[in-house]
RNA sequence: GGCCCCUUCGUCUAGUGGUUAGGACAUCAGGUUUUCAUCCUGAAAACAGGGGUUCAAUUCCCCUAGGGGCUACCA
């Protein structure tokens, strides 16, 4: 059986695009489950959307992702673009020559011809079209050129690009894994420029001339390249090669149903690791997003999806881009990871360090603040909210109370349902009492936990009468975490610090 | 305008010629919890419309409507 190669496409103009993760993620997914290879190749032959860095920040995602990819554009120790693999380059804008073999290739066999209209025949003829509501097409005027005044042409350096030469009739169909046969009628499809001017080959040409080099046996993405797969179709038979099999994905949409941008939200995965949605929520999100297993699992890890995966299971229909659910996958996946690991994730939200060199002995001086802290204590934070955060962005704004020197809060605040400011002030100085007489090693949840149950029941007062008071003045919060596990992170000093400044307010 | 594609709860979706049309997120209510969160229970919430075909249509066919994509020397 033929090998399964997948690749991943992308035009180096700036950002990821959370479609085209989902693209990349259903290319690799579908490779890897069939045992087969994934390969990067960076489409760069529109010069002018080039965005410097981008291919960098590209390979970086796409690492930090995990989507593997086994040929194409890798960065090296120092950063370097490199491109490693048995079909490289992997930049089409270093294959130009390959091309131009293949373009010549085509115009030999008369499958295409040169085109010497100029910009300005183009756009009026467009207007025209337009103006009487007529499909806008190339009038191919230059397709019947003969050798002598293309070669007069030539030597007079007439500016000229290359068209394809699209049979006049008859239909051009074929079988997509993902919305069935489409067919096409020939005489609508435009005599597409596949070299242009600039000697740089468009899209379509360099697009069915590399995954025919690259063995790529399924091309698998956006459906906006559905209504163009019938001219690579066409170029496939004028070159007299085998097609690939085409699986189209459905669009990712905005709210208002239009194809998801840039205007309408985020949409650059980096804008989202950034905010603190980790990759794997993010993948797993982004997987079910046109995709479903045909069971009701919705969790699935990496090794999983790999497993369940396949192109029957993609749905026709655009998905609208709505984050509720990425943020309840998110604090799923929080909840569940390893505290060490999600404390490491936190740094850059909590303190002032951005890069972790070395956690271990290191310091880190939280931000907003005058603190100075070690690992272990910054363990101890997140714990606090490990099962309360949905974004990793959230921890500074929800611990900050730890870190200040002044809560400020309202003393009705300290009262609990029906009490009495009295009765909340003399609970408070009756905690105090308590745990001053504690040792300060005794301050770890459990044990204050326990001591002050048993506080509650020697008085005879209800367990919140105690603990809501108690926890306000710990926290200045109307919600937080427990005033056991608080105190254990506070210790004994800002413990008392703090219940002295509540009943202090109630005076 | 032309061509192509799509249409099940607010959102992501399952589903079948006969189902109480299922799940998840979000929402609401209740329980657990000192509070918030977690967790548990429950509620509300959908087959775009019209014609066929059929004993029976959400499911098959046609039409309409709505939405989207493409229509570049961009990808």
């Amino acid at each position: 059986m033929k090998k399964i190669r997948t690749r991943f496409a992308p035009s180096p103009t700036g950002y990821l695009h959370v479609g085209s993760l989902r693209t990349a993620l259903y290319a690799y997914l579908f490779a890897k489950h069939n045992d087969g290879d994934f390969i990067l190749r960076i489409e760069d032959t529109d010069r002018s959307r080039y965005v410097e860095g981008s291919i960098e920040n590209l390979v970086k995602i796409l690492d930090s992702m995990g989507l593997e990819y086994s040929e194409g554009v890798f960065a090296d120790k120092d950063d370097n673009i490199v491109q490693k693999g048995d079909f490289g380059p992997y930049m089409q804008s270093e294959r130009l020559n390959i091309y131009k073999k293949y373009i010549d290739e085509l115009i030999e066999n008369d499958h295409a011809y040169y085109c010497f209209c100029s910009q300005d025949r183009l756009d009026e003829m467009r207007k025209e079209q337009q103006s009487q509501k007529v499909a806008p097409m190339y009038d191919r005027k230059c397709r019947g050129l003969d050798k002598k005044e293309i070669q007069k042409l030539l030597n007079e350096k007439t500016s000229f690009v290359v068209r394809q030469k699209v049979p006049k009739d008859g239909f051009t169909e074929f079988n997509d894994l993902v919305y069935g046969k489409i067919k096409i009628a020939n005489k609508i499809i435009d005599d597409q420029v596949i070299m242009k001017s600039d000697g740089f080959p468009t899209y379509h040409l360099a697009n069915v001339v590399d995954d025919h080099l690259m063995e790529i046996s399924h091309i698998i993405r956006g459906e906006e390249w559905l209504p163009s797969t019938p001219k690579h179709i066409l170029l496939y038979k004028a070159f007299g090669w085998e097609a690939p099999e085409f699986a189209h994905l459905p669009l990712l949409l905005n709210p208002d149903k239009s194809k998801l941008s840039k205007r309408q939200g985020d949409v650059a995965v980096e804008d989202f690791l950034y905010q603190g949605y980790l990759s794997e929520a993010l993948l797993n999100f982004v997987l079910l997003l046109g995709w479903n297993p045909k069971t009701e699992e919705e969790i699935f890890s990496f090794k999983e999806m790999i497993k369940r995966f396949d192109l029957s299971g993609v749905n026709k229909a655009g998905s609208i881009f709505n984050t509720e659910k990425l943020d309840w996958i998110n604090g799923m996946y929080i909840r569940e990871m390893d505290l060490s690991k999600l404390t490491k994730l936190c740094i850059p939200y909590l303190t002032e360090t951005r890069l972790i060199e070395e956690i271990q002995n290191s310091k880190f001086k939280i931000q907003n603040s005058n603190k100075v802290v070690d690992f272990e204590y910054l363990k101890k934070v997140v714990a606090l909210e490990q099962e309360r955060m949905k974004k990793l962005s959230e921890i500074g704004g929800s611990v900050k109370f730890i870190f200040s020197d002044k809560l400020e809060y309202e003393k009705d605040l300290l009262v609990w349902k029906k009490m009495t400011v009295e009765k909340a002030k003399n609970n408070l100085e009756l905690t105090y009492q308590k745990l001053e007489d504690l040792d300060e090693k005794d301050f770890q949840a459990e044990k204050l936990q326990e001591v002050l149950n048993d506080l509650a029941i020697k008085n005879d007062i209800k367990r919140g009468e105690i603990l809501w008071p108690l926890r306000v003045a710990l926290t200045g919060l109307k919600g937080s975490p427990s005033p056991f596990e608080i105190g254990e992170v506070l210790g004994k000093e800002k413990v008392l610090e703090r219940v002295k400044f509540g009943i202090k307010k109630m005076i």
